[in-house]
Parts: C-alpha cells; structure tokens; sequence
DNA sequence: AAATTGAAGGTCAAAGATGGTCAAAGGAAA
DNA sequence: TTTCCTTTGACCATCTTTGACCTTCAATTT
C-alpha cells in the first residue's frame, strides 16, 4: 500500500482553490499549516517544488502583520516560451526533475500533446541517458532542446 | 532436487499481482524485500533479468518519501511491429543511420506522424548525444526503445 | 518620530524514507 | 573446471518532513 504524500494532498488543495479562483489566490501561511497539522515550512516546500516556474506558476508573498502569498499561475505565448526555454532557461545541463516540470507544462498549455510529452520524458529520463551523472545533465540538455527545436519547426 | 531460486519465486509472485491487476502495478521495494527475506537490492536483481524491456516489461519509480517502482506488462497483441524493434532489432546499441530508418519507416507505417518523428530524430542525432562513440550507440539504443514504449503506452 | 512588539513569511540543514548501483561472494550448470 | 546466474551488502541518489533560526511588516507604545 503506498501512502500518499502529504504534499501531494497539499498540492492537490491548492490547485482546487486556484480552479475556483481562475488561477490567482492568496493564502495563509500558518494557516494552511495548522489545517494539515504540518510544519509550516512544508508549505514553502510545496510550493517550491510543485508551483514552481518551470510548473507555470509565480509567487509572491508578503511577511508581516497581514502577510500573504499568491499563487499566479501564468499564461504565456507559446512560441515565446519555446524561446525562452531554449535560449535561457535550459542553458548547458539540467536535471531530471526540471525537465520533467517543463515538458508537463508545454503539455498543460496546448503545445505539446499527451503522446509528445511521453516521448519526451522517455528520452529525457535518468535510465535512458546511462552515463556518469555529470555528463548526463548535459546530454539531458542538449535532448530537450533539440527536441523544442523540432517542435517549433513541425508546428505548421 | 532443484531448488527453486528465490528470483523465480519473485518473479512469479510479481506475475500473479500483475494478472490480477491488468498489466499494471505499482509495489515497494522494501516491502517486498522485507516480505520476501531477502536483500532489497534483489528486488532489482529480478527486476532487471526478468521484467525487463526485451522481455516486454516496463519500469518507472520514484525514490523518497512515498516512493514506489511501477511495472507495466506492454500488450503484446497489439504493436507487434514495435514490440519486435524493442524486443529484437535494437540491441544494446545502434546506429544514426539506423535509427533514422527505423523512425521513418514507422512513420510511413503511420504509427506515428510527422511531428512525433521529428521530436524522436532529435533526441537520437549525433550531436545531440555528446559523448564517446562507443556509448553513444548504447544511449541511442535506449532512447529509441523508451520512446517506443512510450509510444505503446499512449495510445490508448 | 523612534523604538518596541507581535504577526506573518523565509531559509537551510538535518533527519527520515525510499529506491539504485556495483562489485564481491556464493552456487548451479555446462 | 569454467562459466554464468544469484545473492548480499556497502554505499549512493533522490524526495519528503521537521525544526531551529532569520527577516519583514504593521500596529502600538514611548
């Protein structure tokens, strides 16, 4: 029996609220922690891990007496974000995880459909680029670029 | 006497929870470790030498808190064709010029289209995989099985 | 206005929970 | 005997949870 993740469950409340919301909300902090009796600091770990850039979200917060944070979760154009993955945010090694982010996210916004994302996870996962961890981030890199490429290229 | 080897009772175990889960199932290393008496590390073992791809297996896992090792049993009715090129006329390594036959055949076959065969031509040219000749036909061989089972598994 | 205080949120590292890899040792088969 | 397959264990990589300590902000008090 596999027990589900705390913070999965927790992601899974936020992206409920965001749905209710059309994409923007403000919570608390504290809040949310004392409501999944957990450390409050698990939330920051999900929202660094689960509503990242890469996931398509941004956020913002506020400290103090009436502090907040936001959760945005942003539309932007594609072919602009195709760029700005390969001529920024991929750069020259990446990991497993990011990639994987990045692809779901390309997938979550029309570009890219079902079949093409699992063809891009295969090729992008550890198993697959057999080879001494520091060199694979760089072929890592290398595969998800050429594939953003072909994409580009194929899409009309 | 022959003794049964523990991997083929593994093995067999596996088989039975995979029938009486269609094809797919998610189980833990450790607790099928703990339950079998036996090094976790064996776990891999059966899984490597009898669930493998060639055998028409495929495996996903996650590590962590909540993690687990997902097998799936690749329908071996359908997809023949595929399953032949994975199962025989890859290997362990392979060619450019081989692979690129191979998806442009596919393609004319109409199992994939256009774009999908530019995005797994990316992932499998040269220059993309940086890295000593000799591995890179291993690398090769491994991105264009996983990306053909992730083709068998989207389809549905 | 400045200082104080309490109410948020942020960071980071350690501990915990899994699975992965590899090589050596052990055994069975040829 | 030699080779190949199996079993084990030490060490590694990744993901999650927790807690101690830090920073910022607004309201209140001097």
């Amino acid at each position: 029996m596999i027990v589900a993740r705390l913070s999965d469950i927790i992601e899974e409340f936020i992206k409920t609220l965001l749905k209710q919301s059309e994409g923007e909300l403000e919570l608390q902090r504290n809040e949310l922690a004392e409501y999944f009796e957990c450390a409050p600091s698990q939330i920051n770990y999900v929202l660094a891990t689960r509503f990242s850039l890469d996931r398509g979200y941004h956020i913002e917060s506020r400290r103090g007496g009436g502090g907040f944070i936001r959760i945005v979760k942003l539309d932007m154009d594609k072919d602009d974000y195709l760029l700005y993955l390969i001529k920024q945010r991929i750069g020259t090694s990446i990991s497993w995880q990011e990639t994987d982010d990045i692809v779901t996210n390309i997938m979550e916004k029309g570009i890219i459909n079902k079949r093409e994302a699992a063809l891009m996870k295969a090729a992008l996962r550890d198993k697959v680029i057999a080879i001494p961890a520091n060199l694979r981030g760089i072929i890592r890199a290398n595969t998800l670029k050429a594939m953003l490429v072909a994409i580009i290229s194929t899409q009309g």
